[in-house]
DNA sequence: ACGCATTTTGCAACCGGTTGCAAAATTGCA
DNA sequence: TGCAATTTTGCAACCGGTTGCAAAATGCGT
């Protein structure tokens, strides 16, 4: 079927092994016996097997793309990232879809099976447990979008969720709401919870203003327009911490529908900053969450990782912040 | 490293064939051997390198998915509902990004040395020469969201883009516009092409509507707001027929941020019928694409061709209706 | 032209599996 | 129990590459 390098040893009159020098480099080949190689490989149509030569070298420069979120929109953007940054570095991503997956022995199984160099673990709502997993199988996994933590088993590249939920808080007694909720994602997500533990523990600094909170099913336009449906029947508070930008637009979506108004009836803040948050129409206050420099980061950690697996884990937290739009009123 | 086959054997005392023959199905192996080699496997943790299995059976399951389209939220579901039904059959996507490239040749490289068992390229703006030149390296192919051909090179499963072109046009006509327009998608891709066609062949028909036209960068939200402030600066049409639910959306915000609303003072039909179309604030009249459908059978169709790698070349077209909601004026 | 150091090349073993073939073991039946 | 038919097993070669090692070739200084 394909070219094989024994025929390409072949044609040129020489050894198999000349024939895999110039092709490797940092291999010594003459130029006279390059040029011989690379006239028969270009004749032929040869191009090497990268699949048996890992046989040999032990890299396949496969890395695992892991995820179990396909329906934030945000992240088509990461894939789009992720999967151009692996590119750029001669890295190939095998996208795995964990969607209703719930034993992390079988993800385990089948990516050491196509025994891929590394593991990205992009996710913010994957239990600890995947990412633990491939590392206790021996591979390098870097977790993006994962939980922060002082006593890293996997390296992790995010934001710190409980400030992101401690600003949020800060931003609407600010604004000075007398009222306020957390309107959560998945209630198993880590993410969730550290939002919501930030945002809950300054809130209880300040003991006059009511905090309610609840969770939608996922992180989803739907799921956001079903809560905030939900909580406008059984009356809302005066504002909401949206755990994330789709989840805010869904209500945003709920609110206008009900023929409310915002922010003049209700007050939103989201967290991410996705390019619709911008559009005049929606004009989301948001948290700004810099996506394109946690998957930058990422990478580096992981190409750092193939060449030193043994590497001390490490968090790498990046800031986030507050960009002002109109979803919240004006304050004090 | 890793555990490999020799390790069991020798635990288990049987020869390396045994030990291949019982992760082998169809092959023959008592009961008693299996057991023995199940155990020893499972005391060391063995699982089979995939890869290496490749070598001599010609057979990687790794399919290479392929795309440029990392903008429009409806390519989130389709990767998911391609990645996931993939899986399902055994099989492994090896993502690739095809975002600024525009040489087939490097991809055809990088596919054959993954030795990938097949192609599935999801997008309807690659050029149909990316798909082509799959083919002629021999690898089997599958171009979901590819234009229809009555003489097809490699198998297309999608939509006929022409026909919808007309439905669009027709449904325009029937509710009384005499002024209507075209928004399509990136110029050069063959499903704006198509769509424009159709679109533009129904109107010939009927010369006392006035028909314009005017193409969007690419697919996205922000390309079809862009492109609709530019049309209603210039005095827009009554109705026009967007080419895709993004550029509807990304129009309405625009329509929305001028004053004008929708379908009072301009109408739109879409195409895709994604997800946020039905949200009652956008309620969004539009061409429903069966995408789980045409991602559903593109799968069966690889699979098949995995089989029978010389099948030959066809076209499934499914069809799409309207779906009415309440960006058109009622009609007449 | 010679001897020595350095570079280039080929041999052969190996990576982790599969598989055709023949030998060994088991089965069925008289 | 004996023997042929059938099943199970192991040997060894192979898939498409890589690589340590030693032999061959080259370069250099005199």
């Amino acid at each position: 079927m394909a070219v094989t390098l024994k025929e390409v040893a072949e044609r040129a009159g020489v050894s198999r092994s000349a024939v895999s020098r110039t092709f490797t480099d940092g291999a010594s080949v003459s130029d006279k016996m390059r040029r011989k190689v690379e006239k028969a490989a270009k004749d032929l149509g040869y191009s090497p097997n990268a699949l048996a030569s890992s046989l040999t070298t032990g890299r396949t420069k496969l890395i695992g793309l892991v995820s179990n979120n396909f329906h934030n929109p945000i992240f088509l953007e990461v894939f789009d990232l992720f999967t151009r940054g692996l590119q750029d570095r001669g890295l190939r991503p095998l996208l795995v879809n964990l969607t209703d997956e719930t034993d992390p022995e079988n993800s385990v199984r089948m990516l050491r099976q196509y025994s891929v160099d590394g593991v990205v673990v992009a996710s913010s709502t994957l239990p600890p447990e995947f990412a633990k997993a491939f590392r206790d199988a021996g591979v390098p996994v870097v977790h993006s979008f994962g939980r922060a933590s002082s006593a890293p088993q996997v390296h992790v590249v995010g934001i710190d969720n409980v400030e992101c939920g401690r600003m949020a808080a800060r931003e609407l007694v600010r604004r000075g709401y007398t009222h306020v909720g957390f309107m959560g994602g998945p209630e198993g997500a880590s993410s969730t919870q550290d939002r919501y533990s930030g945002f809950m523990t300054e809130m209880s600094a300040h003991p006059d203003i009511k905090a309610s909170h609840s969770f939608a099913d996922a992180y989803s336009f739907d799921a956001g327009r079903r809560e905030m449906l939900r909580l406008l029947k059984n009356g809302p508070a005066q504002a909401y911490f949206c755990g994330d930008d789709v989840l805010s637009i869904g209500a945003l979506s709920a609110i206008d529908d009900s023929g409310l108004s915002c922010p003049d009836n209700i007050g939103i803040i989201g967290l991410n900053d996705m390019e619709m948050a911008q559009w005049e129409n929606i004009d989301l206050t948001t948290i700004h969450q810099p996506i394109r420099q946690i998957v930058t980061s990422s990478i580096e950690l992981m190409v750092a990782m193939l060449d030193d697996p043994e590497r001390y884990p490490e968090t790498r937290i990046f800031p986030c912040s507050i960009v002002e739009r109109g979803t919240l009123k004006p304050g004090i």
